[in-house]
DNA sequence: GTCTATAGGTTGATAGAC
DNA sequence: GTCTATCAACCTATAGAC
């Protein structure tokens, strides 16, 4: 599942060696996952991470604090997707590259929705988190700024055509990564299946895309 | 704003008549719109809505129970997104008509967030809501079955080509209205910014619909 | 239906020993 | 750095009068 994961101890047991901070971490994290912020307390994620209440505070001065560093410590995934989206513009179809972009863009919504959306419920959570955002230049333009780049190379080996906005034509993907991943969140079930598939939805893209030249 | 709004009180002074329960929930949405549902607390509802504590709990039995009546209140906005959008579709052009669709999703999704998160915050919340949300089939599969519609009269009037997914298509516009947002939503200033406009994203659609015939 | 008053429980945070 | 023990504040929910 990832998990936050500078230990490698998946299931702690007893006390961590000298891992405290990152077991704390991690089952901070998993309990927002499970439970949402508005239950998740000092006293659970010290008990999940066998270590006394006194130590989260030890670690992190409060709960405010203790909830920042789950969140950055969430988003360090981001720059690993540079990578993936870059790799796949070779030799496989239009398509099936627009596919594999989406997913990897699914997969990490996937992975930073439960900790943005724990953000969300707590208004001056929100206005630090998103102030730490913009400082480090990692908003959803990011993913914007990515996907320009594959197109421009795209464009240059003439797979796509030279004449549309990359910029908007990249929100059209991500955002429909975006909310097919939103949709899931919310609803494992039958809400989401009726999304049409990212499959789908990146053929579309190819065909739109490809058509001219 | 478009509170919830039985009662037409949008300023509520002292003793609400006969509208106590509209009162509290509107109380209620406000609060979770200002500070996030993690701090909206039952007594600071009452003080807010002007009546007792013990009044929220005899209209709305318990806290879940409030909150839920907020989200489902909140929510009957869906219907008027049919109007809008069905409305923008004749003698615009395709570019102007894809915009002022895109506008209405995200006017609509800028009033729905608010609840939303609030839902996500708590996972007991969210099951029962998504519940609720199949059950009377409101959930974004709405927009893209309403897209669909729209994009069918566009292909039987000639104006966008006729061999197109349209259902995927839809997730395209709706995704990338969802994401714009969504992120003005977690941040009001530099962060959405940065993501391409709606008008621009209207316009590359168009252009990619629009070529082929 | 609405109030006042309060029970009963949980929470974030601190003090001080080791 | 980590623990035990504890506190003051806060919260949800109920009881009972009007």
């Amino acid at each position: 599942m990832n998990e936050v994961d500078l230990n490698n101890s998946k299931v702690r047991r007893g006390r961590p060696a000298g891992g405290a901070q990152a077991a704390i971490l991690a089952a901070a994290l998993e309990l927002i996952k499970e439970r949402g912020l508005a239950h998740v307390t000092t006293r659970e994620v010290a008990r999940r991470a066998g270590v006394s209440e006194a130590s989260v505070f030890y670690h992190f001065h409060d709960k405010v604090g203790l909830l920042q560093a789950v969140v950055l410590a969430g988003l360090v995934t981001l720059e690993e997707l540079d990578l993936v989206a870059l790799s796949s513009s070779e030799d496989i179809s239009l398509a099936d590259a627009f596919f594999e972009i989406g997913s990897a863009f699914e997969s990490f919504f996937d992975r930073a929705l439960p900790v943005l959306e724990a953000v969300h419920a707590d208004t001056a959570l929100r206005v630090e988190f998103a102030e730490r955002l913009v400082q480090r230049d990692l908003g959803p333009h990011r993913g914007i700024e990515i996907l320009d780049t594959v197109f421009a190379n795209m464009a240059d080996t003439g797979r796509i055509a030279t004449n549309v906005d990359r910029r908007s034509t990249a929100l059209l993907l991500i955002g429909a990564a975006f909310l097919r991943s939103w949709s899931r969140h919310l609803s494992e079930g039958a809400l989401s299946d009726r999304l049409p598939t990212l499959e789908d939805t990146a053929k579309t893209l190819a065909e739109l895309l490809g058509k001219n030249a």
